[in-house]
DNA sequence: AATAACCTCAACCGCTATGAG
DNA sequence: ACTCATAGCGGTTGAGGTTAT
């Protein structure tokens, strides 16, 4: 005998739910409770297989179901409990009360990859990436200027260094803005606030100070920068970083005064990149800045973590 | 303003596990 | 021991929203 289908799969609905269906659903199961998804449907007096109702109602209409944003509690039990079991997402759903197997594999995928990328992570194996070589860090600097865009995969970021260009747009002026996306910019970075918030680089246009900002990722996971001269100007070279750009953090503090963090530049956080608690962070400077503040380029010479403090700091970025 | 490109996540699909008969 | 219905799981898709050009 031919095994009947799950469920009648003619004359029902497909794709996303109405108000009305998820009413019909919530107002059954609360009468009659929970199981026997296969003639729920028709006693409910839904046009649905009995599957996509059970899947409705666990994924979305239950009411103990916590919405909003992953915590960051979340996120490390999240990522440890998948160091443990795998891509196992029911076990690990159930550690977390309040959140759905699809839910946390929506998140693992769009949000956990990256951020473990950015801590030079593999997410598969949660051990170290392998590192490339200094050499391909060192082609960054002169290979071919590509969009934003083109960053937006961990996977382009770690073998192919992007360039982020800085297209003026104030002809006449000595000072030229772009407007950038976080994410696009940064996009092995993870952001607690402010996901939407534009950057604005800015061009002094003072020397080559800034022409544009290279992101390069050895997949080694250090935390050392350097910035390096080309033809075309002043690049930062940035080796893939375990830190998280905490702009809740970073926008809080009171700015100082400008603080010489070394003999090649200004930082106008009142603390430098680096652990603030036992969070890493990065300063991110709000203040305006005119073009004669901006500190001198840089020397080509290997440079701290703290650079790209300051290279916030000394103004490039502004919001 | 229009369009393309990208991102997110709800929903689907196909498979396996489980348990009743 | 076997068959079959059902529940549940994990991978994948695609609609809709957002951002970039």
């Amino acid at each position: 005998m031919a095994r009947s289908p799950c469920c009648e799969k003619q004359h029902t609905n497909k794709g996303a739910w109405s108000k009305e269906e998820d009413e019909r659903l919530i107002k059954y199961i609360k009468s009659h409770g929970e199981g026997c998804w296969r003639s729920l449907p028709k006693a409910a007096g839904l046009a649905r297989c009995g599957k996509s109702c059970r899947l409705r109602w666990i994924n979305y209409l239950r009411p103990d179901l916590k919405r909003g944003n992953f915590t960051r509690e979340e996120d490390e039990l999240i990522i440890r409990l998948h160091n443990e079991v795998g891509n196992k997402w029911s076990q690990i759903a159930q550690q977390l009360k309040g959140r759905t197997d699809n839910e946390i594999k929506n998140y693992w995928n769009t949000h956990i990859k990256r951020k473990l990328y950015g801590r030079g992570v593999d997410p598969s194996t949660h051990k170290p990436l392998k590192p490339t070589t200094a050499a391909a860090g060192a082609s960054a600097a002169t290979s071919s200027t590509t969009t934003a865009s083109a960053v937006a995969s961990p996977t382009n970021l770690i073998n192919k260094p992007a360039l982020i260009p800085v297209v003026p747009t104030s002809s006449g002026s000595s000072v030229s803005h772009k407007s950038l996306n976080m994410k696009s910019v940064f996009p092995l970075f993870s952001f607690n606030g402010g996901l939407n918030e534009k950057l604005v680089v800015t061009d002094f246009g003072c020397g080559g100070l800034e022409k544009k900002l290279v992101v390069t990722d050895s997949g080694c996971g250090g935390v050392e920068d350097s910035f390096s001269n080309t033809s075309s100007g002043v690049t930062l070279e940035e080796t893939p970083y375990p830190h998280q750009i905490n702009l809740e953090l970073s926008l809080a503090p009171p700015f100082q005064q400008p603080q010489l963090l070394s003999s090649q530049g200004v930082c106008f956080c009142n603390q430098a990149l680096g652990l603030r608690g036992n969070q890493p962070c990065c300063c991110i400077n709000t203040r305006a800045i005119d073009a004669a503040s901006a500190p001198a380029p840089p020397p080509a010479t290997t440079a701290t973590g703290n650079d790209f403090c300051r290279f916030f700091g000394a103004g490039f970025i502004n919001f």
